[in-house]
DNA sequence: AATATGTTTCGTATTTTTGCGAAATAAGAA
DNA sequence: TTCTTATTTCGCAAAAATACGAAACATATT
């Protein structure tokens, strides 16, 4: 059964979530985030990868919309997307909120535990 | 330069959110902490997508620790792994939060903008 | 002992991600 | 115009993710 179980929501957040999911891109966002406002692509002489590596990374993050980039030649500034950072702190803040909200009785009540398998 | 920018932080902010990478990860999530506390895989009834294939998807939130199971024979009953979840809420909440007092001042001086490459 | 049940594991195929170095780019400086 | 610079794109290879159906599992029931 079941009327639309997967929705955009689920997409968005997922998409969100995806673009998080390398430490290299975690780095980059908390550096955007805290470090400086704006910054070129310096990242790289911190980073243990090549330059054309993370040229994908802030690319994925860009196509995911976390980040926007503004041409100063030679250099490229990355920072925030703002209004989409926004969305996705809703977004998670919703889901990590209502997991929150629930206390797992599952712990409670354990007939059979095979640590192993579980 | 640099004295460990990646961190073990990054790491496991990385792990958690790779784990939320998938629409049926998050749907799943979702469902474990507000439809019912726990449950057994009769999620399958409301996805598109095989068994084993969802078996998987349990298996990769089980592996990062968001999840967590109890066998009842002949079924399974899944729940949130509280804990780590609330590990996992500090750390998004974090990076979300840290990003958010940042006002983004990239849009504010533009010099250049190729649309098509940034 | 044989059967039924809900779930996982296995084997496999396809697609996506990750990473690199070399070459291309686009504008400013010489 | 030719060089320099910071960055991206290209071409490639290796690894990981996604998905499926068939077979295996562990127990409860017959």
């Amino acid at each position: 059964m079941s009327t639309k179980l997967l929705t955009k929501e689920h997409d968005q957040i997922a998409r969100y979530a995806k673009a998080l999911g390398h430490p290299v891109r975690v780095y980059i966002i908390e550096l955007l985030s805290t470090q400086s406002c704006c910054f070129s692509g310096d990242i790289a002489e911190d980073l243990p990868i090549a330059r054309s590596t993370l040229s994908q990374h802030l690319k994925e993050l860009k196509s995911a919309g976390l980040i926007q980039g503004t041409i100063e030649y030679p250099k490229i500034r990355y920072c925030i997307n703002k209004e989409n950072w926004e969305r996705a702190q809703k977004l998670f803040g919703k889901l990590l909120d209502s997991a929150a909200f629930t206390k797992s009785q599952c712990t409670a009540n354990p007939v059979v535990q095979l640590a192993d398998k579980i």
